[in-house]
DNA sequence: TATAAACACTACTAATTCTATAGACTAAAT
DNA sequence: ATTTAGTCTATAGAATTAGTAGTGTTTATA
């Protein structure tokens, strides 16, 4: 499963994605609202996000919050990886956070890693070739769902 | 990432799946030892799989767990439901344990669950067609390596 | 240049899950 | 009887999750 928080920073970032082209920066309430997220841990998520170079911020009067890129540069792999940590099955398996298994003798024998390095390999390629703009097309923007009607 | 308790429990079901045709029952000492995991710990992980039907035991003199299907029958899916929960990385997509996402107000048109549903069909579908026995095969007995050498 | 609007940052907390450990109990074999 | 081995319940420390509170800092603009 993946958290709440990964959900609530993907949704708030659909919403950028989708108001991208305006230029102009969207307020944490905003996106709060729309998104039916918790305000104050929203700001905590939007900060971590900005601090990975993903968003920008601007304060004061018409500040808010935008996308650092297109959304189509934005993969759903790199958001994943900053909210909840390394996508890896089995620590022995991350390309970002590489740990030996406490208990592992010989991993190229390991038969369950076996298993779970064809899962990984298969997610990690699907997260991180679908962009904000990927799931922008299909599917409607999800967190737009529920405020503009149907 | 899968728990500590899940590889422990896969590492412990491997090592009776090798075991299988001897039809004697491994004590839990033995299964602790030869895959380095706690013993007190086992026995909990090992008594839950019994519950569920994975496992049969024995009391007594000559006892221990066994298998209680061929390795063949005893399917990766099925351990991991059982020890670490749903597969779903959504609760929306679960079929075992279904709830609706809290601030949902569209489950089709969300995009969120659209590119989840992709890796979750891809997991289930692996996860539920990789048994005990096909594991085995590829790969040696993951947890025998480092017991009985090179 | 005051002031209001926004984000930035730190700290704290309640609840849950993970990773165990301890100890008493029960059943089977000899 | 006694030993062997699984069964079951309770407890506990650490980590993670999902927040909340409150103060600080920056910027626009009246």
């Amino acid at each position: 499963m993946i958290t709440k928080k990964a959900k609530y920073a993907l949704k708030a970032l659909l919403e950028l994605g989708a108001d991208y082209d305006t230029k102009k920066p969207v307020l944490i309430s905003n996106l709060a609202e729309r998104g039916r997220i918790p305000k104050k841990f929203l700001e905590l998520i939007l900060l971590e996000l900005k601090n990975k170079g993903i968003l920008e911020s601007r304060k004061g009067k018409g500040g808010g919050y935008l996308l650092a890129k297109p959304p189509a540069q934005v993969m759903l792999g790199t958001i994943l990886r900053i909210i909840d940590g390394p996508l890896a099955p089995l620590p022995c398996l991350s390309q970002t956070a590489y740990r030996k298994c406490d208990e592992c003798q010989d991993e190229t024998h390991c038969s369950i890693r076996a298993v779970m390095k064809d899962l990984h390999d298969y997610q990690v390629n699907l997260l991180d070739n679908t962009s904000l703009e990927g799931m922008l097309e299909k599917g409607c923007a999800v967190a737009a769902v529920g405020n503009y009607a149907i």
